[in-house]
DNA sequence: ATGAAAGCGCTAACAT
DNA sequence: ATGTTAGCGCTTTCAT
């Protein structure tokens, strides 16, 4: 590792004989450099191969950075709201870091505090579970957005999927087909504050509210575990112990289906013969024709270029807070069907 | 959003009535603070909660961040690779972030810029796409690790996985149980410079060898998609027009696989009984027992949490450089079986 | 239109 | 052991 100095934009002024004023003013489209000038100094900078320094660039104004926290990778319905800011940003000279929150709140806050500390320009958190106090402080500091919590808050924008409906979606469904018994699974939480912000719990509280306006309550079932291919076979190997056995299970997301589908199998049952299940997130995997998952489409791609236009808009000075939501659809696809008898 | 000046390390040497450089000192645990002097610039630190500004930092000298280049998220495996990595380096001061360097050359090569000049004290590349020269030349700017790369190099570490032996115990399995006409999905070569040193032509190549190896070179029959539900799904569609009909059907890797399974099904024909269907990756939901697809699992914990440890080495001043391989087992599961009549 | 110069928050070489 | 101070590379007044 050799450490060669880095061109600055001294190396550029010389160069281009100007002062190093003249160069920061190009580089920022700054209005007071002539047209002769603004050519001498991009000549120099493709001639140098000079790349501004973020970090000199962060101690007076911006950092062109746009940071995203994420709880992890491992959901594909996260990639699709990715895809959609990265195409949102990729046309400006922003650019998107990722830090992933971990499991628990407090390595949420670390990485939400290592996005601020480094200066990120504005802020996305995805289905944080920190507070509503924190998420505020956050947005007082920087542009912020927030994806996937259902509160008003005039500090920052918001972007959600209207889980109320796409929950009740798939519980009017299963009862259409005729099935009572049907469970639900559900996920931890680690919030800190009102749990009814988040996803998984307007999910399962309309499961819950949904199965009681047709009568159901007394078949009520959750299992609470998490939205993982592990927390979906655990959950479902739960529900399946009960007595009378349910026809049909309600995953709050596909990644928990997935799972589901694997337990239903492997306790010899047929889907939707035996078992009908149901997830939420449409992920692709979902869409394959041998899993053929009936799902809830929220196009997160849409979610994530809205975020980043937001974001943006926000870097530029609005101030005003904007609350966008998605009204989700069912994907009925073959695991869902009556019930046996 | 109001613009609270943030808490420096003025206004912590101020409160604890000690210079800047006593503070500074106590932040890096270096020499020439007394105990007692520690204690009151912690307390002040405490009080102010005052967080170290990275950008400044950054001008002189380390950032406390480990920069991540990902092809994008969407491969369950990658997350095994954070995982460890982010083990690794969760007892530490430094912070993960992850840029996703996209579909092309050019936006991996904007990815990394982007990371190098917002200063990572060190960049851990995941496939890149990007020339050995490049490499090398990053290599030269700032600690680097290269994962799932096949080349030697004397700028920076690297940790691979032995795809040669991975894709032939694949091979080598599929023709145990019979099988003679036996396809493969390889994805499309992107990289610039020698394509023999990335997994995917790697995994291809050997197949071919070993097919060759047993008499079945005109049984070669290559898919090149991409490795993911699509183009697995595809690759395959495009497998199946063959006549006669091929056995088994090796994907690279597990998503691609998935895609191939959609497709086989699709075709009306059932795994394993008229085609069998092997990954690599040996991602979860491999091993969910409504797909129970054979695999080859090579360990991205480890793979990244080596990676980690690797470059925090780096970090702190090793030059000479390392290669670190794991080795791949095979994981039958039902998804292959020998070939029909 | 152009450039000189101050300063962002921190580190480290150098006094004391 | 403690503090003074000179930058790091850039942006942004403020002169000219």
């Amino acid at each position: 590792m050799v450490t060669r100095r880095r061109v600055t934009i001294a190396d550029v002024a010389r160069h281009a004989q100007v002062s190093t004023t003249a160069v920061s003013k190009v580089l920022r489209n700054a209005y007071g450099a002539s047209p002769a000038m603004r050519d001498r100094v991009r000549a120099a900078i493709d001639e140098l191969g000079y790349r501004p320094h973020a970090a000199a660039r962060a101690m007076r104004g911006r950092t062109f950075t746009i940071g995203v926290l994420l709880p992890h990778i491992r959901n594909p319905f996260f990639a699709d709201i990715l895809d959609g800011l990265s195409a949102q940003v990729a046309e400006t000279d922003y650019q998107v870091i990722i830090v992933a929150g971990g499991a628990g709140l407090k390595e949420e806050v670390r990485a939400i505090e290592a996005l601020v500390d480094r200066q990120v320009d504005g802020i996305l958190m995805i289905a944080p579970l920190t507070s509503r106090a924190d998420l505020d402080k956050v947005a007082e500091t920087m542009p912020a957005v927030v994806l996937g919590r259902h509160e008003k808050s005039t500090a920052y924008d918001a972007v959600d999927d209207d889980d109320e409906y796409g929950a009740s979606l798939v519980v009017e469904h299963l009862i259409g087909l005729g099935h009572r018994r049907i469970g639900h699974i559900s996920q931890k939480d680690a919030s800190r504050g009102r749990r009814a912000a988040l996803p998984y719990s307007i999910r399962e509280e309309t499961y819950t509210r949904v199965m009681r306006e047709h009568g159901l309550g007394d078949e009520i079932a959750v299992a609470t575990t998490s939205w993982t291919e592990e927390g979906g076979y655990i959950g479902t190997r739960e529900l399946l112990a009960r007595s009378p056995r349910l026809t049909a299970i309600f995953a709050g997301a596909d990644q928990a289906a997935f799972g589901a589908l694997a337990a239903v199998h492997e306790a010899g049952l047929s889907v939707p013969g035996d078992i009908s299940v149901a997830g939420y997130d449409n992920t692709r995997m979902a869409a394959l024709d041998h899993i053929a998952l009936t799902s809830v489409d929220q196009d997160g791609v849409v979610m994530g270029r809205t975020a980043g236009r937001l974001l943006l808009e926000r870097v530029e000075g609005r101030t005003a807070s904007v609350r966008f939501s998605v009204t989700p659809t069912l994907v009925p696809r073959r695991s869902t069907a009556a019930p046996p008898g």
